[in-house]
DNA sequence: GTCTATACACAGATAGAC
DNA sequence: GTCTATCTGTGTATAGAC
């Protein structure tokens, strides 16, 4: 699976996610008709990623957002009740979003190789897709409430346990030599959300995603391999994944 | 060279920090006597880094950072113009503080390896002597003018060159294998830096930095080394590396 | 469903007493 | 050198017209 691959599977459009957080929030939004929520939804979040991940969120006024959206203030308000509610509907759908794709490609996975294969290209392609998502995700968590940052403190532990257990199990099938898998599992963590978080870097210099998943992949092996033989193995499986498709349709998010 | 040796070598108290401090803005700081100085920025700096570490510099008010040192705003005002001025002031010296100590370690030493391991357990000892500075300089970039912005990303690229400087050496003189020096320099980076992005997580699980300084010269040693001869070589030099001392006093930097 | 106009709390910053 | 009191702009949020 490559880049390009990822994108026609999962077809994440903006359409798609903003029809699902209007279908989880059919109470607080007061604004009925389905398709101007999806139309607005869209806009506000493209506006709101957009200015909060050049000054931060704290910084974007609702004027600013207004003003992004084409949208007034009163307008802006019956899509959420707070700003602070805004900003926890952006935080909350990336969780989930990322979760549920994270978990479909590694289960769709039989191999321990198979998957750290899967998982850490899954993830880079996933925030490549979402990068403003997965930034302002990162960038934003202190301005959650107390209980908010729990649960993205939670979800950042899941992922990470994610990656742990696929490398456990792979110590425990012989594949992998590893000493400590939780620092292993965190460090890759680290490799991945580089990629999100210093985007303009990888841009200048014209790597691709797939570069740099070939480059995490090399290293990530190169410190878990025991020997040739599990290296030709890990080496060896990659020709032969398949992921089943995921549903999806409509245009693609871009940036 | 572990941790508690380098604490004691480098000896960076917060008084030493906010000397320099005061000698480099003078013009600017109404107050004149240097003893009042020192004590009254270690009051500014230690609450600006404790409220803006825990909710954003931006979401800090003049009033939070007033109560939090026991100073009025008046009294506040009398030692920066603005707020972005305080912000300056911190980023500017957290840059300044980096790079000389990096650089003074780094050529204590002779060979590419040496070298490597020093930068690396360099920028993780400093990183954890001033962790709330690092964290602080890395998540209010955003809230920098368009220029400072500038000096900060120079700044990380410079930081980055030193190690891809390093891995070159190395590569030239044939003790590492390396097909991507960029990249591995930037991978590197990213796990430096998550240390101190994520201070919380190693904390709870009780990770030491000296633990986590030789995880990752374990993995990049794995990624770099061309077979066991040159394996061996950087183990074994690891043993003998010694550093000049660099000169500073008083109590150090703690949190 | 969206707009304009406005309430009112709080931000950063300063003047002048002590 | 520090404080108190206050100026003025901007912030979030809402009410009520259309």
């Amino acid at each position: 699976m490559d880049y390009v691959e990822f994108q026609k599977q999962v077809s994440l459009s903006k359409q798609d996610i903003c029809r699902e957080v209007y279908a989880d929030n059919r109470n607080s939004i007061r604004v009925k008709k389905e398709g101007t929520v999806v139309k607005n939804l869209e806009r506000i979040f493209d506006a709101t990623l957009k200015i909060s991940n050049k000054k931060g969120f704290q910084a974007m006024s609702m004027r600013d957002l207004s003003q992004e959206t084409n949208l007034s203030m009163g307008a802006l308000y019956s899509y959420f009740s707070s700003k602070e509610e805004l900003l926890e509907m952006l935080q909350h759908q990336h969780r989930t979003i990322t979760i549920r794709i994270l978990e479909a490609y590694i289960h769709a996975q039989k191999d321990p190789s198979g998957k750290l294969r899967i998982a850490i290209r899954t993830h880079l392609y996933l925030s490549e897709i979402m990068q403003p998502w997965f930034y302002f995700s990162y960038m934003e968590t202190k301005n959650l409430s107390k209980q908010q940052q729990e649960l993205a403190i939670a979800s950042e532990l899941y992922t990470e346990k994610i990656f742990s257990d696929i490398l456990n199990e792979g110590q425990i099938q012989g594949f992998f030599q590893i000493d400590d898998l939780q620092l292993t599992a965190s460090v890759i963590k680290a490799m991945l959300q580089d990629w999100y978080l210093k985007r303009w870097k990888y841009a200048k210099r014209k790597i691709s995603v797939d570069q740099y998943a070939r480059f995490v992949l090399d290293m990530v092996e190169a410190y878990i391999s025991d020997g040739k033989a599990s290296q030709k193995y890990i080496k060896f499986s990659e020709a032969k994944g398949t992921v089943n498709e995921l549903s999806g349709s409509g245009d693609t998010l871009s940036r």
